[in-house]
DNA sequence: CTAAAAAGTTAGGAATGCCTAAATCTAATT
DNA sequence: AATTAGATTTAGGCATTCCTAACTTTTTAG
């Protein structure tokens, strides 16, 4: 039985592995906010169940089984990110909390109608993909606004969802998925990034900065 | 901490409470379908938290605070159970579970704005009541079917909705609330009733009918 | 008014999921 | 190759929530 400690764990795995193959102990107990001991349990556990491959000291990677498992959370928390944003009204900055609590308990049908309500939608209100029914999510690994180059444009593909102070602040500056940011210039020692975004000008830290993903090229 | 489990004990003990004050170990048990021992261990636990009024072998009853918690889950479960009809288009016989599963996750702001959506509604698909934000809940001890005299008709005020087969009958039968039913005869040794509904006859066995609550008064 | 039946409680145990502290392994540096 | 710092695992515990089995209290019936 999955409970749903685990399908957190797989959520976690899936997520981090993005890039990497494998996945390690002290990675995902950063991410999840739990011991490195307690990952070490839970870990061992799913792959007793089949659903990730592991070996001691050397990391985890997530079996079919358990990417498939991962992949149907994904879905459900992004599908209702934006169906709390589109139907239900709430802005983009609580949906996040809410999408976690409800990923875990929704049905198939909760599902199913939620994808039919928004059109069948492809992206959530933050930018990243839904993965389809069944189908694999292909996120591309876009670049941060830190890696931009002083004197070119970008388009914001996503933005990190898990801070709702962050994403108050993302929605002040009018950065949001489509957006096209200017980078006028990055002041020194690590200093804020000076961004022109709807003609207006906003110097912005480097903490922020690094959650904006963007492609160079203005689509 | 409240945690689920504590949530489901409250919103049994109150459901169950109508009527009578004090409610057994052995009532609980059978509702959750729990042993009656983990109904004693919970109701201790509750007992210490201030949640209820408890004395060994003398019953149950919710203290004020208890009542308050249970009020918050069933307005949670019954909004939920009328938007998953309303606004997202399930029928009537699966929103129980889903709601079941739903109640002790959403945040306030989601259960005001599925209120909102509906118009601030007073009943669910199956005619209970609605408890209002920190309202009382006053549900009226409606008599069953089977107690309706042969040869008077009654009005269907509130169905049970916790069997998704019955539920599905009740539809083929046209019972939902507000229907007027007649009851034609009652056959003999606890055989069925023979009802007449829409100009249509049923014979119904006293299962079911029991599970109809009505008002004789054709209102 | 007692004895049996029913209801309720206590005791002990299992699974889940987390923790801290101690032990062990890996990798980097000398 | 040995040391050491950091990462990881193991061991032992705690809280939650359920269970069965044994025991106690209450209710009911002769």
């Amino acid at each position: 039985m999955i409970t749903h400690a685990m399908e957190d764990y797989l959520k976690t795995v899936y997520l981090l592995q993005e890039g990497q193959e494998k996945v390690s102990t002290s990675a995902i107990a950063q991410q999840m906010e739990v011991s490195a001991a307690s990952v070490t349990g839970m870990i061992r556990k799913l792959a007793a169940m089949g659903l990730v491959n592991y070996t001691s000291y050397q990391g985890v990677e997530l079996t079919e089984g358990g990417q498939k498992i991962a992949q149907e959370i994904i879905r459900h928390h992004r599908l209702l990110e934006l169906y709390l944003v589109e139907i239900m009204g709430f802005t983009w900055d609580k949906v996040h909390d809410e999408a976690d609590k409800l990923e875990h308990v929704i049905s198939e049908e909760f599902e199913e109608r939620m994808s039919e309500a928004l059109g069948n939608p492809t992206t959530d209100p933050h930018g990243h993909a839904i993965p389809a029914k069944d189908g694999a999510l292909q996120e591309v690994a876009y670049e941060t606004l830190t890696e931009v180059e002083a004197g070119s444009s970008a388009t914001v593909q996503h933005v990190n969802d898990n801070d709702p102070e962050m994403l108050r602040y993302f929605d002040q500056l009018g950065i949001l998925p489509g957006t096209v940011v200017h980078v006028v210039a990055k002041e020194p020692f690590n200093g804020p990034l000076r961004l022109r975004i709807d003609q207006t000008e906003h110097f912005v830290g480097l903490e922020v900065a690094g959650n904006v993903f963007v492609s160079s090229q203005t689509i």
